[in-house]
DNA sequence: AAATATATCAACCGCCGGGTA
DNA sequence: TTACCCGGCGGTTGATATATT
């Protein structure tokens, strides 16, 4: 399913990795950690590019990756985030999805956004135009309305975004027990539980659509970068490797997410 | 069984933004 | 201010697997 592996013209190696390639580069990295993605392939002993390493290490390598098998909570918050995002005018950020989906990549994300979750929401739109047309309550009543105001009731009325609009904000007395549930959720460690009700951390996520698109920017942390490096002696990154590899994965999303709570009215 | 079409997904490419000298 | 380096991102490619004819 991948190309087979070849050198380019600078003697760099692309295309497939091997088994061998996979163990030098993720012995090298537990043994130093990530501290220059040009040098390390020099330092690894691979012909690859850093580039190379660094997709094939954060897409494959990485421990907390897993692959396939997508639930039906993830597809549903793959699809909503998505949504969102085209409701805002945002390019989509399948970084930024990923990252609420616990060992879920960027790149997985969009893969399979493509090859399945792509089709559905095609689908959900053309049923919804037929919808539209049958409903036949466009004409007469409604026919002082300019198109573009017609546009957006329609997809104010039908589309599932709407789901995500009127979702229900979480109460103030609620808020702060079940933002720790969140945490929990989230932590990168621990194995997702039967009991993770995803659609509610969606549509608690999605709750504040007016603001998504500047709050995502902040919300969204750096994946797997985790703390300061700067105090190691010899490779800058090593510690999160020695002591609490990926501990905050979330956590600095979780923390603009409670300040973004703190702010909701009623919540003063 | 063979040919063809379609689906899947790892990997590549080029661009962009942040940091820094 | 500018140029450069680096990491990160999204879009795309292409080889392989699977389904269909």
């Amino acid at each position: 399913m991948v190309r087979a592996p070849y050198f380019d013209k600078n003697g760099v190696k692309k295309g497939a990795w091997s088994q061998e390639e996979d163990d030098k580069l993720r012995e090298h990295i537990e043994k130093y950690g990530l501290w220059n993605w040009r040098e390390i392939p020099k330092f690894a002993g691979l012909s690859r590019c850093g580039k190379s390493c660094r997709l094939r290490w954060m897409n494959y390598l990485r421990p907390d990756v897993k692959h396939g098998n997508y639930t039906k909570e993830e597809e549903d918050l793959i699809l909503r985030l998505h949504e969102n995002m085209e409701i805002n005018c945002t390019a989509c950020r399948w970084s930024k999805i990923a990252a609420t989906l616990p060992g879920r990549t960027d790149n997985e994300v969009k893969n399979y956004w493509h090859a399945h979750l792509k089709k559905r929401t095609v689908k959900n739109q053309n049923t919804l135009v037929l919808k539209e047309k049958c409903s036949g309550s466009t004409s007469e009543s409604e026919g002082s309305q300019t198109n573009k105001e017609m546009e957006a009731k329609t997809v104010v009325s039908y589309t599932p975004s709407n789901l995500i609009l009127e979702s229900t904000p979480l109460s103030p007395e609620t808020s702060c027990s079940e933002l720790s549930n969140l945490s929990t959720d989230f932590a990168p460690k621990l194995p997702v539980s039967a009991g993770t009700n995803w659609n509610n951390i969606a549509e608690d996520v999605l709750s504040s659509v007016p603001t998504f698109d500047e709050s995502i920017g902040d919300f969204w942390t750096e994946p797997f970068v985790a703390g300061s490096a700067s105090d190691q002696d010899n490779f800058p990154g090593l510690s999160f490797y020695q002591e609490e590899p990926f501990v905050s994965y979330y956590d600095d999303g979780m923390d603009f997410y409670y300040e973004m709570m703190q702010e909701l009215p009623g919540n003063n």
